[in-house]
DNA sequence: GCCGTTTTCGGCCCGACTGTTTTCAGTCG
């Protein structure tokens, strides 16, 4: 799949057009249609043979042909001529904070400066001071934007984001006697995997006092912004927090406006021209009289006046979800409360640290009907997988559970290594007495994608294999998605009825929330797993609740939905009942 | 360069903060 490449190759050609003062709109069109290819699923290589590109939105005549020469020389004439022109280094010049398409051209055609490190040097020199437009402040920003780069770039995930947030609310609400609310907006509302930096937004009659309480907190490094309404700084683990004050009457339109995505807004607000209205984070107006607004006391009646169902924050990508929202044809997303028990988590007989009624009670306490303790198999070493032997003596130890509990019932599960030649880590007869078999693959990475893709396929294959566990083994922040051909991945397993897992570990959140998107459009089960290794990393099931809201499931495309009864007899029969 | 519920030309999202200026440009989200 050559559509990440592609995506990359014309997000940068954007940046070269900005410093190279191009049209905007030329500009934008080349980021929107990097976007698409950004979140596209299907191959892009074969949309190009089958003459189909157009089609993508954002994509016209004029990309389509440079998609086109890409894909079949490698290169893209106008990428080539601009890289040439300015030289490649000044990408990653305009990635410091307070460097942005002018300044870094004006910097290379005075100065002749092309990379971070020759910035730094002319910076730390104090060439930059002299400059037109430029002073000693610019100066010094830019070196200490070059200072925090690597902490800006880092971006956080979901565990640690909700961590620091839900921190910053407590100690906010305590602090202040005027807030009225802080609510956290940003990526983190909308659940995304990972987030850069954290966003609140608040009310208060004072706002002076809740600004000053927010960059005067002890592990504030540095205030990046203090103004009237709003104010931006760094804390010392490099988590940038930017923090907003509006009025009560605007709070829906600046929940709406703070929560994002970009690219949804701008959808919006496109929107909202073509029925005569103006959209910004006071609240909804119509042109011809900006002072009275329409709406903007909450989200829903903002959508409402715009003539859409209110879209949930895990929607708002730009991926089709507006229009869905003007013909009524959102999903109703899936909700925690609809889960009712866990596939993939581990005990202490393998790699986690709790013993497996200690793993089950807090299942039961979180209200679960079932669950299904599945530990290592006996190839995973690293992982102290289970010998035949041990697994029997599980499942007699979840038979006197069984008895103990009413209303509860835990299931014999495993996960079972995918070895190199697709064969199961247990024999058949072994696989037949366990009652769930979530197959994963742990070794081999490098193989190739078409070793990996045929040893999956063969996997599943099994009769006795259920589920596929963290399909792409990708690691948030260290490790990339092994190669696999996800198209053929997929068909087999509609075809085999065989469950893709959505892992709620949240440096993994794998199947991500397209691919949960495709598989589910194929007709693919899908099952929501905390992979816990610990009693408290059973509430992972939040993030693989919103990573599969985010792909716009319903309880009725989720395993985990299913009574005991059910998901035996969707086990034993093989069929859909989805 | 894309796009079409005022269609094949003429549009294309909006505001806060900073630092440089002396009314505004640049950056950011």
């Amino acid at each position: 799949m050559k559509n990440r490449e592609i995506s990359t190759v014309l997000y940068e050609i954007s940046s070269l057009l900005e410093i190279d003062q191009e049209n905007p709109f030329r500009i934008r069109a080349y980021t929107r249609a990097a976007q698409t290819l950004e979140n596209l699923t299907e191959d892009v290589e074969s949309l190009a043979q089958k003459d189909a590109l157009t089609q993508l939105p954002g994509v016209g005549k004029g990309i389509a042909e440079k998609i086109k020469e890409f894909c079949s020389t490698g290169k893209m004439a106008e990428y080539e001529h601009l890289k040439q022109k300015y030289s490649s280094g000044i990408l990653e010049m305009m990635q410091i904070s307070g460097m942005g398409p002018k300044r870094t051209r004006i910097l290379f055609q005075k100065l002749k400066i092309d990379s971070v490190e020759k910035l730094k040097e002319a910076a730390q020199k104090g060439w930059l001071k002299d400059l037109e437009g430029f002073g000693a402040k610019i100066e010094e920003n830019i070196l200490k934007g070059i200072s925090l780069k690597d902490q800006f770039s880092k971006r956080m995930l979901l565990d640690e984001a909700l961590r620091i947030s839900q921190e910053i609310v407590k100690t906010l609400s305590q602090q202040c006697r005027s807030l009225e609310k802080i609510v956290p907006a940003g990526s983190l509302r909308r659940w995304k995997e990972t987030v850069g930096d954290l966003d609140f937004l608040t009310v208060s009659e004072k706002p002076e006092e809740v600004i000053h309480a927010f960059t005067h907190r002890k592990e504030v490094k540095r205030v990046l912004a203090e103004g009237s309404t709003k104010a931006s700084v760094l804390l010392d683990r490099g988590v940038q927090c930017d923090l907003r004050v509006v009025p009560k009457e605007s709070f829906g339109a600046a929940l709406q406006y703070f929560t994002g995505s970009k690219e949804h807004n701008v959808a919006l607000r496109e929107l909202a021209l073509k029925k005569g209205l103006t959209i910004n984070e006071y609240g909804l107006y119509h042109n011809d009289d900006k002072k009275k607004s329409v709406a903007g006391k909450t989200e829903e009646e903002i959508y409402k006046k715009l003539g859409l169902e209110f879209v949930p924050p895990e929607l708002r990508e730009n991926r089709g979800e507006i229009e869905a929202a003007q013909t009524k044809k959102l999903p109703k997303l899936i909700e925690e409360k609809d889960i009712r028990g866990d596939f993939h988590n581990h005990t202490k007989l393998s790699d986690g640290t709790h013993s497996l009624e200690e793993m089950a009670q807090k299942a039961k306490e979180k209200g679960w009907e079932w669950f299904v303790s599945a530990d290592h198999s006996q190839s995973l070493k690293v992982a102290r997988g289970l010998d035949p032997e041990t697994l029997w003596k599980k499942k007699k130890e979840i038979e006197i559970l069984n008895q103990k509990w009413n209303n509860f019932n835990v299931l014999l599960g495993s996960e079972v290594d995918i070895l190199s030649d697709g064969t199961m880590d247990y024999a058949d007869d072994i696989l037949k007495e366990i009652d769930f078999v979530v197959a994963s693959v742990h070794t081999g990475f490098s193989q190739g994608e078409e070793k990996l893709t045929e040893r999956i396929v063969k996997a599943m294959g099994n009769p006795y294999v259920d589920i596929v566990g963290h399909l792409t083994g990708r690691l948030l922040g260290s490790r990339e998605p092994y190669p696999i051909q996800l198209q053929r991945i997929l068909d087999a397993a509609a075809k085999t009825q065989t469950a893709m897992e959505i892992n709620g570990q949240p440096q993994r959140l794998d199947l991500y929330d397209s691919y949960a998107q495709s598989a589910k459009g194929l007709g693919v089960p899908i099952v929501l797993t905390t992979d816990a290794h610990s009693t408290s990393q059973l509430d992972y099931m939040t993030y693989a609740v919103a990573t599969a809201r985010r792909a716009w499931l319903r309880k009725e495309d989720i395993l985990n939905c299913l009574s005991l009864k059910e998901i035996l007899d969707w086990k034993n029969s093989g069929v859909s009942i989805l």
